[in-house]
DNA sequence: GGTGCAACTTGACACTGTCAACTTGACGCT
DNA sequence: AGCGTCAAGTTGACAGTGTCAAGTTGCACC
């Protein structure tokens, strides 16, 4: 009697959902290595050979998991860069630091992201697409793009620039500590590298 | 009658590195995936519990391994360097280069150096020692550094930005398709951002 | 010359992904 | 209404994995 449709047949009617949701979740708990399609089904409820239904092996279900956990990481970005301010430097920035703070919060999910290999993924490239992580990042960027430049350019800088300090710096590579907050790290010092990015080389 | 000592003995005698040969042998020949301590066991032909004597679980295997592989990472980032230039601009962008083709030549030992988790291992920080992957970029951003300065503030900018170039490089989020070479990418675009690193932020 | 012990083996266990064969029930068609 | 098809889920099996306990072996040291 509950509000999903009690029927208990062996058909669960939504189980590709639930074998996300039930993925997430141990992720979460557990990082990356403690995912496995066995767990999953049994959160689930479902039997250990269920989700081959749905995904393909596990790789197949990390990718769709990871179509999940990009709503996670644009929200962090997006909520990061308001509460930074109205200039274009300033929502950068604010970009930038929700995506340490996914990174940290998340980890599981940031591993379970960029994890993934482009090359299996023979369908929809989830990344790219309008609305999407990248785009907000994209967005971010415009206003220091150069007129009649190729986009791709400042933000690869900034992307990459943010990416390896995140990966750095959640694995602690940047400090002696393992790292829980922001501050842990040279977050607004390494950052500085994007003060004069977009403009020309030669001063 | 080899070279080695013949002793036929269940005593390997030098297994630990029989084992780490063996596990960077399956690294290249299949990704970070196929790499298990029962197959390294059996390329060095001893039982499958043997590792244990030398390793605390796989774990500990990658990060021996993790410690060999920085010296291929090494040579990579000098080797690059040394065929760019002798300007510390050039020299800069020679250990980026060498960066990023050793993640293109041995993608499984890049996964493997830094799928390690800081927080785990014990023993000896494998990184920030002299003649270290590391030094080789201190080496490097040291022109940069302004008088005055900690040194930590340049290293990072270079090291988030070549790394998470290198990272989203070699999984192919850069482009349509996977690299080999890299040309593939806009590597002398990304590296641009480095022009100016080091000067003061006011223009 | 005997003893201790590190190195290695054997065997077992739980867990994993994956496959084949089977059951069930919902849906469409005549 | 009856029937059949077929997707969705189950059960069981298999090879591979890490890990532990217990046993064996031979080197080294006293």
């Amino acid at each position: 009697m509950t509000l999903k449709t009690p029927k208990k047949s062996h058909h669960h009617g939504d189980l590709r959902n639930a074998l996300i949701k039930a993925g997430i979740e141990i992720l979460e708990e557990g990082g990356i290595d403690a995912l496995s399609l066995r767990k999953c089904a049994a959160r689930a409820g479902v039997s250990h050979a269920a989700p081959a239904h749905h995904f393909d092996g596990l790789s197949g279900l990390k990718g769709a998991i990871a179509s999940e956990a990009f709503a996670v990481f644009s929200r962090h970005m997006l909520e990061a860069a308001q509460s930074e301010g109205d200039s274009p430097q300033a929502r950068l920035k604010g970009i930038c630091r929700g995506y340490v703070q996914f990174g940290l919060a998340h980890r599981a999910l940031l591993d379970t992201i960029f994890g993934i290999e482009m090359s299996d993924l023979q369908r929809e490239p989830i990344e790219h697409d309008d609305s999407s992580a990248y785009q907000i990042l994209r967005d971010a960027c415009a206003p220091f793009v150069p007129d009649g430049t190729q986009p791709e350019v400042v933000e690869f800088q900034v992307w990459s620039l943010i990416h390896g300090y995140t990966m750095l710096f959640v694995r602690g590579h940047l400090g002696e500590i393992m790292p829980t907050d922001v501050a842990d790290g040279p977050f607004e010092e390494v950052m500085a590298l994007l003060d004069r990015v977009g403009t020309p080389p030669k001063s």
